[in-house]
RNA sequence: UGGCCCAUGGUGUAACUGGCAACACGUCUGAUUUUGGUUCAGAAGAGUCUAGGUUCGAGCCCUAGUGGGCCAACCA
């Protein structure tokens, strides 16, 4: 890699590891999601990171599954995240499961109580919560502290056999009571819970903790680098102390450190929030293509190499940050931008008359699929005299500032002819009916004559009246008007969503668009980028809007 | 109240062991354009939270303060 390039923080750490014996071989990451859920566009952010490192320093990743509470945890996740990180892009080196480390870790556990380094606590939960002290005062000791060697031993087993009940008897290290960090204060290792794992079964009564489980688990696996939140900070002091226990020289010895999770403005991103979205029925589903999650933003439209380019992009720091929804758009606009074939939809639209048009005429014109990819080629579409362009594309009369169709100008119909609007029909509310024009006969695009290459300026997208497809088309935009909807301690996020959230509407689209596909995308000349939603049925087609274009009329306009 | 972490243009990051603040997004000009898109050229915008200190020299080091975050789940 070259030195010219600026490294982020852990790249500086690597390197320094490199620098001071590490050997390249050394280097192992991995991803650890706990299977209670859909992955989002968090989670992207910091498989990013990690499979990014994997693919810099040619390191294998492994993809671990945190799975030591039965309570949460699923197979359905288990899949869903898999499809979501496979989607992504991203190849994991093993597919790993705490969960296999359980007798492993259960051995090291009763090797803990044997040198008195762990002991059975009966106390309840509420008790031992008590004896924590706070940040201020230290602890207190449990009565069960110095408990006997063997007492320890046979409860910790009856506890793995199933022999007593949830809550009754907890395994706790004995670290310090009066430790600084409240993680230190003899923390529990293990719990009795009679729940079916979605792995293991009814094998095991006792799950262990994730301090517990985490750092042992990186060891397994000889991980060199386990990068976390900044939340797990204190948790590092613990992390290290379970592996001082178990590490045996010349292994390599993972190295916990932190990173400041990414915040992505204007959306909410807590699984509990989420599920509150769907529960009340804001959004349609996890998969909604407002939804921060991996499958809605796929459902969105959004391109996997879009999502990876946002998150290299914005990098990694330790400080609080919320990155503005613009970044990810642009990311997404730049994807496909150059890979989005341009179509044309109207999705308001006016009829335009072209009276001098010959009485039933029809004829294909060509146009180019995309401008910025020759190898895209060329389609045709139907053209007639009887139009339908956009109602915010006609006004009776405008300033020069507008560059669209008003009486007696001139405007291009984009791969078609110039027309001129010469009168306007309406109702007697004063509603548009229809706008009357002329056109140039000699002015066909791509005809070489003179008259189809003079300039006019303002060109517009169309369908014809006759060949229109009738399509739904669902209009996205954010799902909250406040930047950090749930960064208000006196207002509920809820409060802050936006009612305009979707807005779906019947449109008109060029015949080619019955030939996409679900998942396609596609660029509504002037509009945006969209997508062909699953709801597609063969009678009709769903569009989603992915983003809209980049549009510099729109603040000119407002004024 | 104790401990720990953080603090650089509107946003996100960068500045290798101290050498006069860079990149991207966003914003604004102009050019090009059969997408008010794209592309191209350019501009504005921070003197690095504050106050001291060390140093020839500090965004980088030290001290104190201020502001924000994290920590007292048998969650991860």
């Amino acid at each position: 890699m070259s030195k010219e390039e600026s490294l982020n923080f852990l790249e500086h750490i690597i390197e320094q590891d490199l620098d001071s014996g590490y050997n390249n071989n050394d280097l192992r990451f991995r991803f650890p999601p706990e299977p209670n859920g859909y992955l989002h566009i968090g989670h992207a952010s910091a498989i990013c990171l990690n499979f990014g490192l994997g693919e810099k320093y040619n390191a294998p990743v492994n993809l671990r599954f945190d799975d030591t509470n039965p309570t949460k945890e699923e197979q359905e996740f288990v899949d869903a995240i898999k499809r979501d990180i496979e989607w992504l892009g991203y190849v994991w080196a093993e597919e790993l499961y705490a969960s296999d480390y359980f007798q492993q870790l259960y051995d090291w556990a009763v090797e803990f109580i044997r040198e008195g380094k762990a002991y059975v606590d009966s106390q309840t939960s509420r008790e031992i919560a008590d004896q924590k002290g706070t940040p201020n005062e230290p602890g207190k000791e449990s009565p069960f502290r110095n408990r006997p060697v063997e007492e320890s031993l046979e409860l910790f087993e009856k506890m793995k056999n199933g022999e007593v009940g949830e809550g009754e008897h907890v395994l706790r290290a004995k670290i310090d009571m009066a430790s600084g960090n409240m993680l230190m204060r003899d923390p529990v290792m293990y719990r009795v819970l009679h729940k079916h794992h979605h792995r293991t079964g009814t094998d095991w009564k006792i799950f262990p903790m994730y301090d517990w489980t985490h750092g042992e688990s990186d060891y397994i696996e000889q991980v060199s680098h386990s990068f976390c939140t900044l939340e797990f900070l204190p948790h590092r002091e613990l992390y290290d102390w379970f592996l001082d226990q178990v590490y045996s020289e010349g292994k390599m010895r993972p190295k916990q450190r932190e990173f400041a999770r990414r915040n992505l403005s204007h959306t909410v991103v807590s699984k509990r929030k989420l599920a509150r979205l769907v529960e009340e029925g804001v959004v349609s589903g996890w998969d909604d293509p407002r939804m921060p999650t991996i499958s809605g933003l796929r459902r969105r439209g959004y391109t996997p190499e879009s999502i990876r380019n946002f998150a290299d992009s914005i990098g990694v720091g330790k400080r609080e940050n919320l990155i503005d929804v613009s970044h990810l758009e642009y990311n997404i606009r730049e994807d496909l931008n150059k890979k989005a074939k341009r179509v044309m939809a109207v999705l308001n639209p006016v009829k335009v008359l072209i009276t001098n048009y010959p009485e039933g005429q029809e004829e294909l014109l060509e146009a180019e699929n995309n401008p910025e990819d020759e190898q895209a080629g060329n389609r045709t579409i139907p053209f007639s005299g009887e139009l339908y362009i956009e109602r915010e594309d006609f006004k009776e009369e405008a300033n020069r500032k507008f560059f669209r169709l008003t009486l007696g100008k001139e405007v291009r119909l984009k791969n078609a002819y110039i027309i001129k609007g010469e009168k306007v029909v309406k109702d007697n509310e004063g509603n548009i009916l229809e706008i009357h024009c002329t056109y140039d006969p000699d002015s066909r695009s791509g005809s070489g004559t003179e008259a189809s290459m003079r300039k006019v300026k303002g060109t517009l997208h169309w369908v014809s009246v006759k060949h229109a497809l009738p399509i739904e088309v669902r209009l996205y935009d954010r799902l909250f008007t406040d930047p950090a909807p749930d960064g208000h301690k006196e207002k509920d996020f809820m409060e802050f969503i936006n009612p305009d959230s979707l807005n779906t509407i019947t449109a008109f689209g060029e015949p080619s668009l019955d030939d996409l596909e679900v998942e396609d995308k596609v660029q509504f000349q002037r509009l945006g980028y969209f997508t062909v939603d699953r709801d597609s049925t063969d009678a009709r087609k769903v569009f989603n809007r992915t983003v809209p274009l980049r549009d510099s009329w729109a603040k000119l306009a407002d004024l």
